[in-house]
DNA sequence: CATCCGTGGCC
DNA sequence: TGGCCAAGGAT
């Protein structure tokens, strides 16, 4: 796999690039294991200037593991609102949870029991262990494998299992056993910085001499990645249904998108319905008979490979009330703007808000 | 192994 | 504007 000039220069070159060209972390001047964790799991497939703002925030208020353990799953979401992929939030508070009663609120240092919690994978726990506590795991991320890839001109599919074995186990022989989290935080800086997917910059990369993909000219073609679906244009509607000046509200509980997030009943826009068609339906999800249809907001936003167009429709409940429950409730103006909601329905939110003022 | 899960920035 | 991409993990 590796030559034997390879074998060594590699590691020497990339933390000697790394001491001059780090990219300042909050967690460099203290590595608490807990801290790191929370870290590791915000920066999943989420970059690093998106993630310090909210990291700064959910540890001031959630400082320990107990903190996290003892809160509402809705607190933790709303301060992880905005992040997206919100299975990590909750299994990050599950996480803190299981590590206050099995492991006395500290956060294991070993990789075997990291793994056991949830939404802990190789990647984050090779981070939390190699960063915080110096242990010499690999911490793969995107840029990892983009990075080994390219520097072993490796041709298959690098999101295939078979290629992430062979991968990992390449970083493990160029893995420094005296500075393994340097290292990790090395390849991910090269690759944020460097080794980019796009244009890499060859020119300056520490690690030109070594990468065989340089040398033969396979770079912008490296590494192969699988072919990607089509974007899918969508129409969605949500029926802000008011009745004494408040909202019916509904928490999602299906286990998918945007689990634990508030939300106007929302639909999907079936072939040949009119949006105030889809409004009825919408407001029948949640047991209300509506009419006075007017249209407050659209909202465009993609969310993975679909592209939606959501269209915010007021309408009055007729009839009778609705009961709450766990999951729906009447909110006024004020309580909507404190619930946990998805980025785009934040934005319906926001525009309702605006128009209530007039 | 394939699919699902968000969002904002960039060109 | 539309496609691509980012400190991945669960099912």
């Amino acid at each position: 796999m590796w030559t034997p000039e390879q074998l060594h220069a590699i590691p020497q070159l990339l933390l000697e690039w790394y001491q001059a060209n780090a990219r300042p972390m909050p967690w460099q001047e203290n590595p608490d294991p807990y801290y790191l964790l929370v870290a590791a799991t915000m920066l999943q497939q989420t970059q690093v200037e998106t993630v310090l703002p909210y990291l700064e925030r959910f540890l001031q208020r959630f400082p320990t593991v107990c903190d996290l353990a003892e809160a509402s799953e809705e607190e933790v979401l709303r301060y992880w609102e905005g992040l997206g992929y919100y299975n990590r939030a909750r299994y990050l508070h599950r996480a803190a949870q299981q590590i206050s009663r099995r492991h006395n609120g500290s956060v294991p240092c070993r990789v075997e029991a990291l793994r056991q919690l949830p939404g802990i994978g190789e990647y984050t726990a090779g981070a939390v262990v190699s960063i915080a506590c110096g242990k010499p795991e690999p911490a793969l991320d995107s840029n990892g494998y983009r990075i080994l890839a390219r520097l072993l001109a490796f041709q298959k599919d690098i999101t295939l299992s078979s290629s992430r074995r062979q991968l990992q186990e390449a970083c493990r022989q160029i893995l420094p056993e005296h500075a393994p989290g340097a290292f990790n935080q090395a390849l991910m800086d090269l690759g944020a910085l460097v080794c980019t997917a796009r244009e890499p910059r060859c020119l300056v990369c520490p690690l030109a001499e070594q990468c065989l993909a340089f040398q033969q000219g396979l770079q912008a073609s490296l590494p192969v990645l699988p072919p990607q679906q089509v974007g899918e244009k969508v129409q969605d509607v949500c029926a802000v249904i008011e009745h004494h000046k408040r909202w019916l509200m509904r928490k999602r509980t299906d286990g998918r998108l945007w689990h634990g997030l508030w939300e106007f009943p929302r639909v999907r826009v079936e072939e040949g319905e009119t949006l105030e068609q889809a409004a009825r339906r919408a407001a029948s999800m949640v047991g209300a008979q509506v009419d006075g249809f007017e249209t407050v907001a659209v909202v465009r936003h993609a969310v993975m490979h679909y592209s939606v167009t959501l269209h915010a429709i007021r309408c009055h409940l007729c009839e009778q009330p609705i009961e709450g429950s766990d999951t729906l409730r009447w909110v006024s103006p004020k309580e909507a703007q404190r619930l946990p909601l998805s980025s785009p329905m934040r934005r319906v939110l926001g525009k309702l808000m605006q128009t209530q003022k007039r």
